[in-house]
Order: C-alpha cells, then sequence, then structure tokens
DNA sequence: GTGATTGCAAACTGTTTGCATTTTG
DNA sequence: CAAAATGCAAACAGTTTGCAATCAC
C-alpha cells in the first residue's frame, strides 16, 4: 500500500496501523483510544509509539490536536477548517464543515496577526437528551 | 467585605485571597498561577485549597473553567458571553466581548439541543511578533 | 458545636523521556 | 548500514483524594 508514501515517514507496522485506525476517522479519539484500538493487532504497542506517531504526523500537519476535552487531547485526523459540535453530556464531537462569516473589528484585534478561528457548539445530543428523559420517565412511576 | 456573602461560601482567609486575586482578572490563570500568587500571602497554601476553591467557584457559576491551553486547565472570572483571541506563540488569551451571529443550519444540528457556542480567534500578539522580527533581524548581521 | 475547609501526602491520569534493541529505507 | 522507530520503565505535570487538625458560621 503506497497510500501513505507522501507522508515521508518512516512506515512501520504499528504506524500503518496508528494510520488505518484514523483514516476517516470521525470520532476524534485520545491516545488511549488509539492505543486500545491498535493493541488489538499489535500487544506489544506502547504509548511511546502511538505519542511519538502522533507527534510525527502533528510535524507532517496531517492530524490536527484538539484542545476540546478539558481531560486529554483529543485528535483528529480531518485537517480542512472545520468546526466542532460537542455534546457537554458524553463530550461526543461532531464535525461542522459550515463555514461563519467571523471578521475581527479592527479595535478588536489588540495588534494580533489574526491566523485562524474554531466554533465549538456546545449542546446536549439526542442520545443523552434520550437518556435524560427515560430517566424522568421512569421517576415518574 | 461582604462582597462575596452571596456566594453562599465559607469564606476563609484563603478563600478571600483566591478570591481577590480573580477579581477583575483578565490573565486567564491556571491554577499554578493562582496557587503562586496567593502563597505570597499565605505560605501554607495548597493546591487542595486552591483546587477545591476552584470547584466550588464553578459549582456557583462564579468563574469558568476554559478548555484552551493543551497543557492546563485555565480560570476565567469573566462570566458573561464572550470569546477568546489566543497567541499561538506565548498562549496569552485576550477577551474578545462582540458578539457574532452563529447559527447553525438545521440540518448541521444533527438533533442537538444546542445550548451556546464559543470562539477562538488564533493570531500572533504584537510582541510574539516583535521578538520574531529581532530575533530574524539579528540573524542578517 | 457541627459541618465544612485546610493542608499535607499519597495516588492517579495523561504525557514525555532515556535507552537498549530492532527495523526501515 | 545509518538513521530512525520500538517498547519498556521511569519521570513528569496537572489534578484529585483521604484524613486528621482546624475554622467559619
Amino acid at each position: 500500500m503506497k497510500k501513505y508514501k507522501n507522508l515521508c515517514l518512516k512506515l512501520t507496522p504499528q504506524r500503518l496501523a496508528i494510520l488505518e485506525y484514523l483514516e476517516g476517522n470521525t470520532d476524534h479519539p485520545s491516545a488511549s483510544d488509539i492505543y486500545n484500538a491498535v493493541c488489538k493487532r499489535f500487544p506489544t504497542m506502547s504509548f511511546a509509539t502511538v505519542y511519538n506517531t502522533l507527534k510525527a504526523l502533528k510535524g507532517k500537519a496531517s492530524i490536527q490536536e484538539l484542545t476540546i476535552d478539558p481531560d486529554k487531547k483529543r485528535f483528529d485526523p480531518n485537517t480542512v477548517h472545520h468546526h466542532h459540535l460537542i455534546c457537554t453530556e458524553c463530550r461526543k464531537i461532531i464535525d461542522i464543515e459550515t463555514e461563519f462569516e467571523l471578521d475581527l473589528p479592527e479595535l478588536q484585534k489588540h495588534g494580533f496577526e489574526i491566523t485562524g478561528n474554531h466554533i465549538d457548539f456546545y449542546g446536549v445530543c439526542p442520545e443523552c437528551a434520550g437518556l435524560a428523559l427515560q430517566e424522568y420517565g421512569g421517576q415518574l412511576h
């Protein structure tokens, strides 16, 4: 499989497994999500390798490190500009590819050279809203 | 000072010191920033007390926990809805109180009940841009 | 006086690093 | 075959917790 040749990274089996796990993945996995998934095929896999690979991929701008979860870093293989919709109950993260007009008034730029922006939308996902209803329903009896 | 009575928290001297440090603070300090600042007056201060107080204040919705710094939580005593401008070099964070029209198309809501949003603007602050220039200038000699 | 807070130490999570061994290109 | 990756363990930063002594109300 020559698919990942253009990354200019040494392609070890472990890295391939990580790359395949990330390919098209919209779960925004954490390092341990990745570790757990790839461990199934490589029981000797170590966190050092996961973090090492993630750092290498970040260096090639082929993944993004997300600062969205208060407890741990999450990683996103979707590198086109997009925003996120986050469930405040279960921390599920969904990609939003809609573009928004976000021009900061000159006065508000505080002399910064603006290079980008990112919107987090917050809400409660249908599953969590459903669960809340069920629990509430249960208490009514 | 009765200023903090309405918080309905037991007001120990340590808590008062933390509250005074946070009052009007726009630095978005981390727990250790707070610890270091309050330690000057209370050398016996412990992280347990800092975190305990922060948790209590968060419970009273009188501070916000920011998920903006990849390395640690930061805290914001500004509880009115606002956005942030972040220097990607030095991680300085500046409040942006401009309001933006951010209506997510129904199709993009994925069944979520949307409760809020937050924009992070990224850029390079004047100080960091200046430093980069200096360094570059230096190399030209 | 009672229930909450303090402060210390120990535990815990996520992440990073050093290093001998192995592997890729 | 050289330069880089692996995997283990140890180290590390930020955060949380258990608990006896203390303090606010």
